[in-house]
DNA sequence: TGGAGGATGTAGCCAAGGCTACATTTGAGA
DNA sequence: TCTCAAATGTAGCCTTGGCTACATCCTCCA
């Protein structure tokens, strides 16, 4: 029924959906990002405790994302493995250089989210709440669309005085 | 003019982060939602198979998603457990009045956001990609928002003469 | 200085969502 | 009708990311 090649009988595009391989593409693109966003969470997380407080601690981590420290532990390990994050037994939790350089990005990006959400008119609580789902499936492309978008209402607002 | 939210300065904590105990719930939330996510990706392309070809199939499924079969087979089972599709051995897969449900609201929601990271400047490759991943962290008071975007720029569009 | 209590680590459980390999069923065409 | 390829199902493995329960370590202060 359906050949490799492809030439032409375009298959229904059903509504602007992309075309069946395309959205192969797409899907298995979510899933690889679904994979990394609790290593950006983490990180982002660690630097900001490390930022705010000196240090980051296992329960700081575990208090601030509402899991048990176990879970904590074992994901910090992993994290260890991967080379983002470094530790010692009962020592604080220490970023790579490739970790630091995965959370600086992960924390503008997601600035820049709230900041777009709360420029289109989301209320403060649910824009926080939405870009800490969103901020990890965000491309680089997307995000200057974003950045455009705040820019051309802070100058309109700015524009109509006040 | 598109609406504007956040005209006053807004206190500023450690970067624009929310409270420690509202990120705890930021971050449940989001947990949550990511749990949802495989499903409302099933129901979703079910129903756009049942509206193009007549059935929807495991074998369609998984070539859509690019996943194997039986990865599909046991989701399925997991949505038949939980009340979204209904199917028998050897035959093809039905949706449920809350699976249908769920599938209608998550088209309509995956319509707009692609329409909206159009209307911002998106490309079209890229509107696709990203709405697969960021559809599922959307609320409803956000999709709003991007609704009005998307009649701002197209008011202006077409009265610009375009 | 010696506990006590908090922080950390370990063990083991679970479900989800991937995979491969193999078994079974279906159904279309010779 | 009968066969065989494709579709479906089953088994078993893996990793991730949750959890609880218990063990160990550290540190501060009485």
């Amino acid at each position: 029924m359906i050949e490799m090649g492809e030439t032409e009988a375009e298959p229904h595009q059903l509504g602007g959906m992309p075309a069946p391989d395309q959205q192969v593409e797409n899907f298995r693109h979510t899933r690889r990002a679904r994979r990394t966003e609790i290593a950006e969470d983490y990180v982002e997380l660690i630097a900001d405790l490390i930022d705010s407080g000196g240090e980051a601690r296992a329960v700081d981590i575990a208090r601030r994302l509402g899991v048990s420290h176990a879970t904590v532990i074992k994901t910090v390990g992993r994290l260890q493995r991967d080379g983002l994050v470094v530790t010692k037994p009962y020592r604080a939790i220490f970023l790579t250089d490739e970790g630091r350089r995965i959370a600086i990005w992960s924390r503008q990006r997601h600035e820049l989210v709230v900041k777009f959400l709360l420029a289109i008119g989301v209320s403060k609580e649910v824009a926080y709440a939405d870009a800490e789902g969103i901020e990890h499936h965000v491309s680089a492309e997307t995000l200057a669309a974003f950045e455009r978008v705040v820019g051309e209402i802070n100058g309109r607002r700015s524009a109509s005085g006040h």
